[in-house]
DNA sequence: TACTCCAAGATTGTCGACAATCTTCAATCT
DNA sequence: AGATTGAAGATTGTCGACAATCTTGGAGTA
């Protein structure tokens, strides 16, 4: 009997090398250390990363794939420009297929699970407690949580949507806009909301609650758009 | 001078060998030329379409990007098999979106594009009544419509996820199992009301239709799927 | 002075070759 | 005989070099 194999995970010859400095890059553009609109060079990034490029090439295909950047023949790639329509775009989408994603997981999230969520919420207000108005933990926290519902839908293709397109760029933008929820106590209690209807098995009201609450999210960030651009008279259209 | 270099998409060198490739790869994926589960050979790819393998992988990363390959690192590519668990899946994701897309569609569609759809639902009630009861051109034509519906939401990144990452899959599905709609005139009826509901600029009941439409669609699949799987043991009726 | 054109430089696209890894299959051992 | 191990073959990952294309800067002219 052989008892290794264990610790295939952590030896760093196990992922390819375009996979390694592909989640590099990625880090590296959702925190900004590659600003939004910035040319990919390839030798530049071939030199910096130590590597060749064609894994690189592999990784920029990737990072396409991530919506992060966007390529155009012969010319390069850049990384993309966030703009406040895509993001209210994105909020659209994101409305649209959680909602379902709510409702497959009152149909199908197992009770273990939802008990875990429960565990989750509970740590998010106690950092609530602590920190009082400055939630700073619960942007990655947020995240997690709608993550949980996600995979508590048992929807593969949901999972791959959302974590695959969606969930690099919803990163970004907080990571750019600094865009925290700036309620953190209402959407705790939408939290639960959610989570005692996944626990009811009441799919309508499951995906009901979590459209209203995305919604809402959304219309925050609408207003405060307004709000800077009437101010700044910026661009329209 | 601002010539418009309008025919740059007609010569052959404005792509780049990986586009082309990948491309003509999608068509036998799709149309089951390269059967499901088939290992994707990248020396002989490059042999077959007498290119080199380094475009070659760009276009299998990109298939990978379009799900319609699985990758795993120092094995290869396989492509992916079309399993009925996944197909449901995919239209759980379509029913979310597309509803969400329709009512977007309600709000946002120029009037053009109404009238359009129009005449496009016209054009494909003299192919049914030419064809009767086998509406094979329906196929293209019914994912025409609801392709135009997510066009008409002005939503980009809806138009990504769906264009990009579903709508290869869906065309894959109907080259394999042939599931045209089976009741034509049924749908023709729901795809008219839901051009109406546009029409009347009422998103709520746009959406509630979309989902109606797809939901049935996924509901008459399943049931098929439930019959082929009771016929193995059971013959009642 | 402003515009056009062209050439030099740099960057991306493509190719062939080498190294690392996986798969296959046969020989050996229990 | 069946399982295990090892080597041979093939395949994928990586690299450096060449060709095609784009960008940039300056020279020349109206």
């Amino acid at each position: 009997m052989t008892d290794k194999a264990v610790v295939t995970q952590f030896e760093p010859e196990s992922r390819t090398l375009a996979d390694r400095v592909c989640e590099k890059i990625v880090d590296a553009i959702v925190m900004g250390n590659i600003p939004p609109g910035h040319k990919i060079s390839e030798p530049e990034l071939a030199r910096t990363y130590g590597i060749s490029r064609g894994p690189l090439r592999e990784a920029i295909r990737r990072l396409e794939g991530y919506r992060l950047v966007e390529r155009k023949p012969h010319v390069g790639a850049r990384v993309v420009n966030l703009s406040a329509k895509e993001l209210i775009e994105i909020y659209h989408v994101r409305e649209a297929l959680e909602g379902m994603a709510c409702r497959l997981a009152a149909e199908h999230m197992p009770q273990e699970e939802i008990e875990d969520l429960r565990e989750l919420l509970d740590e998010h207000e106690r950092n609530i407690a602590e920190l009082d108005g400055r939630s700073y933990f619960q942007k990655e926290g947020d995240l997690d949580f709608h993550h949980r519902i996600v995979k508590g839908s048992k929807n593969e293709k949901m999972l791959e949507v959302l974590g695959g397109e969606l969930y690099h760029l919803v990163r970004m933008y907080r990571y750019k806009f600094s865009v925290s929820s700036s309620r953190p106590k209402r959407a705790l209690k939408e939290h639960r909301q959610i989570v005692d209807a996944i626990d009811s098995r009441d799919p309508e009201l499951a995906e009901m609650l979590m459209r209203r609450h995305i919604g809402a999210a959304r219309k925050n960030i609408e207003g405060k758009l307004n709000a800077t651009t009437e101010t700044k008279g910026d661009n329209h259209g």
